[in-house]
RNA sequence: GUCCCUAUCGUCUAGUCGGCCUAGGACACCGCGCUUUCAAUGCGGCAACACGGGUUCGAAUCCCGUUGGGGACGCCA
């Protein structure tokens, strides 16, 4: 356990289907550990399930992790000198060893088929027994071996598991040891000549100079066997360090019925990948020092401490997920901002989509503007369109996702009607709008002469001054600080959206005429 | 069934050698303030050591048991 080696770790999915938080995690724990001690971090394909793998998949989770910024400096799509990096393109490599180990006799050939196993099992069961792997092969005699053979009986391999203890110091869970009597002869080879998870695994980890193992604690029964299988291979085993699982707000092994799972699903509600990634690393560990939980992958890189991850497992909060992602929104500028919600304005068809659009730069700029007046109302940038009614004129799909009417006309709603209702309201609004009609340009020092105005007109100050404007102004009786509003309708209105945004005079002769 | 792991507010967690813990922080929730309004924000409140035995002058912290939760027992990974 010489500390003075470099550091290198690996992140090894199988490409199976999308990849979802708790994997993340995983992930994002590796790229923490090799960041914060200068190592490698390490992409590995683990594709010996031929049935479930599909390139597209590997391609997402390749897609997903650059898009949380967890780079690998090594490994599936970055070459290195242990690759190739895909167990399907490895498969030379474990059957040599394969071979040693049977050479050694450190590996037997079982004849035993799937259907005896399986019928063995559950004999097992049915009499309460732990279901065990006989050994029924594992001292067959020669001659019986070769007979098989000659008669071309498929046989798999199996490690011969010793007597005694297996155990490791697992960072995260301390010691964990158990009597090898628990263990059956772990399967190698398939019948049809493939390798298992648990040989390739080994094998990998061993060539590829792997010094610290981080994955999910599911693996922790396979350690048992894995380092049972580095021993009979000569093999010093790497450090392990098991993740506990995050669960579900239900306390079951967060799935699909949950909610959002995927990254992708994530990114395309418009969550950004430092929230997620912030969130993810404050399931399970911690840094030493208390209350700031808001922090950039950098600063949690400087931090990171295998030894400060918790062994219970986690439940996934959506709720604490939202306030992380709203206080990354609300930290990040609009007009940043504008660059990844432009496409939901776009389907949300209040933008022209950005290579029909004649300025796309200036409707970036604006839409920076109106993302910066309502995005303290949003969890997640999916909802940014829904939010800016105030700005388009629809009405308010109260928590509808998408809920955007195309040509509606603007919208009073009730409480700003009630708003206007008082003949002192009324007078204000029609004072204010009298001062706007006679002006040329509207911006916001306009606006601000023109409540002067009206404050000497009607006598009226405070909140029934501002009130009745702010309802003939936007049509409803709350929303967002109207000095700015106003420059974004005036500015709104001379970008020819595809949906109309009403000028200051224009929605004042709406509102007041619906009245 | 057997084996392994685990157990602090509703949730994420701090608590690293037992005393500094009348158990701290964050989210959620509730209240108050700020503000023309809403949101944001500031301040405050509610709220936990699963249970039972030990060990000890002293236990959330150590030991045993009970209960709850998770996982494994595959020619899946």
């Amino acid at each position: 356990m010489d500390m003075q080696k470099p550091v290198r770790v690996r992140f090894a999915p199988s490409p199976t289907g999308f990849i979802h938080v708790g994997n993340v995690r995983t992930a994002l724990f590796n790229w923490l550990w090799a960041g914060r001690l200068g190592g490698t971090f390490m992409l590995r394909i683990e594709d010996t399930d031929a049935e479930r793998s599909e390139a597209r998949y590997e391609e997402q989770l390749m897609e997903d992790l650059r898009w949380l910024g967890l780079d690998w400096n090594e490994g599936v799509g970055r070459g290195g000198d242990c690759g190739p990096y895909r167990q399907s393109d490895r498969y030379g490599i474990y059957r040599e060893y394969a071979r040693r180990l049977l050479d050694e006799d450190k590996a037997y050939r079982c004849f035993c088929s799937a259907e005896e196993l399986d019928a063995v099992r559950q004999e097992q069961a049915a009499k309460k027994e732990t279901p065990l792997y006989s050994g029924k092969c594992r001292h067959l005699p020669q001659g019986e071996v070769d007979e098989k053979l000659r008669a071309g009986a498929p046989f798999t391999l199996r490690l011969r598991v010793r007597p005694g203890t297996v155990g490791f110091d697992d960072l995260v869970f301390g010691r964990v040891e158990i009597a090898t009597s628990m263990v059956s002869d772990p399967v190698l080879l398939r019948s049809d000549g493939s390798p298992t998870y648990n040989f390739c695994c080994v094998i990998d980890d061993a060539l590829m100079r792997i010094t610290h193992v981080i994955r999910g604690d599911g693996h922790l029964p396979n350690t048992h066997r894995q380092v049972l299988a580095y021993e009979a291979l000569g093999f010093a085993p790497p450090r392990f360090a098991h993740l506990s699982t995050i669960l579900g707000p239900d306390g079951q092994k967060l799935s699909k019925r949950h909610g959002a799972t995927s990254i992708e699903e994530f990114r395309r509600r418009g969550y950004l990948p430092e929230a997620l990634v912030n969130y993810l690393a404050l399931l399970g560990w911690s840094p030493a020092t208390d209350g700031e939980e808001i922090f950039s992958a950098d600063e949690i890189k400087a931090q990171f401490d295998l030894g400060r991850v918790v062994k219970s497992p986690a439940v996934f909060d959506p709720a604490k997920l939202d306030w992380m992602n709203r206080t990354y929104i609300n930290k990040t500028p609009g007009e940043v901002l504008a660059k990844t919600a432009r496409p939901y304005f776009e389907e949300a068809g209040l933008v022209a989509d950005a290579d029909a659009d004649p300025d796309p730069a200036a409707t970036d700029a604006w839409l920076g503007r109106v993302i910066d007046l309502v995005k303290t109302h949003v969890d997640h940038l999916d909802q940014l369109p829904a939010a800016s009614g105030v700005v388009y004129g629809f009405a308010d799909a109260a928590g509808g996702e998408t809920a955007v009417p195309p040509e509606a006309p603007l919208a009073l709603e009730d409480a700003a009607r009630a708003a206007l209702a008082p003949p002192e309201a009324r007078a204000v609004a029609e004072e204010f709008a009298r001062l706007a009609y006679g002006r040329e340009r509207l911006d916001s020092e306009s606006y601000r002469e023109m409540l002067g105005g009206v404050k000497a007109a009607t006598k009226q100050k405070g909140r029934n001054l501002y009130h009745p404007i702010r309802a003939a102004l936007t049509g409803r009786d709350s929303g967002p600080d109207l000095e700015r509003l106003i420059a974004v309708y005036e500015d709104g209105a001379r970008l020819g959206l595809p949906r109309k945004v009403a000028s200051c005079k224009e929605r004042l002769r709406a509102f007041l005429a619906m009245l």
